[in-house]
DNA sequence: CTTGACCCTCTAGCGACTAGAGGGTGCATA
DNA sequence: TATGCACCCTCTAGTCGCTAGAGGGTCAAG
């Protein structure tokens, strides 16, 4: 098993790119690692293995201060997991919520782009529509 | 006809903001007014006709420059607007690809949630889910 | 003449990175 | 031993589309 790990090798590792990894650091989600000599991080499995947590947290859509809290959450060990389900939840919640938008948006888009037929500007279906109100060009 | 329009009279009418107009107005989207004695900003009909295309255009999700394309566009009054037609399709496009990889997610964090047997941390099946290889807490 | 709503410019902040400048380190190879 | 190259370091600024605030000036009503 190889414990310590340069900032590349975590990148590799967990998909992350290294200014990602240092960006994680900078804003505290990450523990700052310990420094070899020459002053390269080095990073050792629990942080594989937080890391690997963000990214997978990350890839799901949750924001990082819903990251934060989780892994806060994570190391109560004996405590109630309904917060997490809490969370979990509000983020299903937004992600129906967006999908919802972006249905409605991409029904409106339909109706504009169906309404083209593919002449000049002047009598473009669809610029007339983005126009409420009749558009008149400059000079 | 009210044809000069102060800022904030632009803003009610067009429901944006009057900081979001100035904004416009420093990228270059919304071209600069005539200013008064005072130095305020003085707005004519074409500006409110632009602006509101703006919004819409905006409103139905397309990026700021996207937008300027499709500006650039409409003044070009006797050309095709099949340029028009392949913005609105592009977009199309990127939508039904936000919808799908949101729908997907969403599949993802109903299994999450659905895993919660509501007890502990330590097993908590939310977040084992998000821990690829046993996640460790610290201390 | 004062109050208060409006307007002005300029700057910094949001989220979550990403990119670049300008340098140092570490290891293999000629 | 020199050199080349991949990797690492810090620091700063940029991305997108606004939003918010400081610190002022203008204008119309009472």
């Amino acid at each position: 098993m190889s414990e310590k790990l340069t900032i590349g090798k975590l990148a590799l590792a967990t998909g992350t790119k290294v200014e990602t990894i240092r960006y994680y650091e900078q804003i505290g989600l990450l523990p700052a690692p310990a420094r070899s000599a020459g002053n390269y991080r080095t990073y050792e499995g629990e942080h594989l293995r937080r890391l690997s947590f963000i990214r997978r947290s990350r890839d799901l859509g949750f924001s990082i201060d819903q990251v934060r809290e989780l892994m806060g959450l994570a190391d109560r060990r004996e405590q109630s997991c309904m917060a997490v389900d809490v969370i979990a939840k509000q983020h299903r919640n937004a992600i129906t919520r967006k999908i919802a938008d972006l249905t409605a948006l991409a029904a409106e888009l339909d109706t504009l782009i169906d309404s083209c037929s593919r002449n000049t500007m002047a009598d473009c279906r669809i610029l007339e529509a983005l126009a409420p109100g009749a558009f008149e060009p400059a000079a």
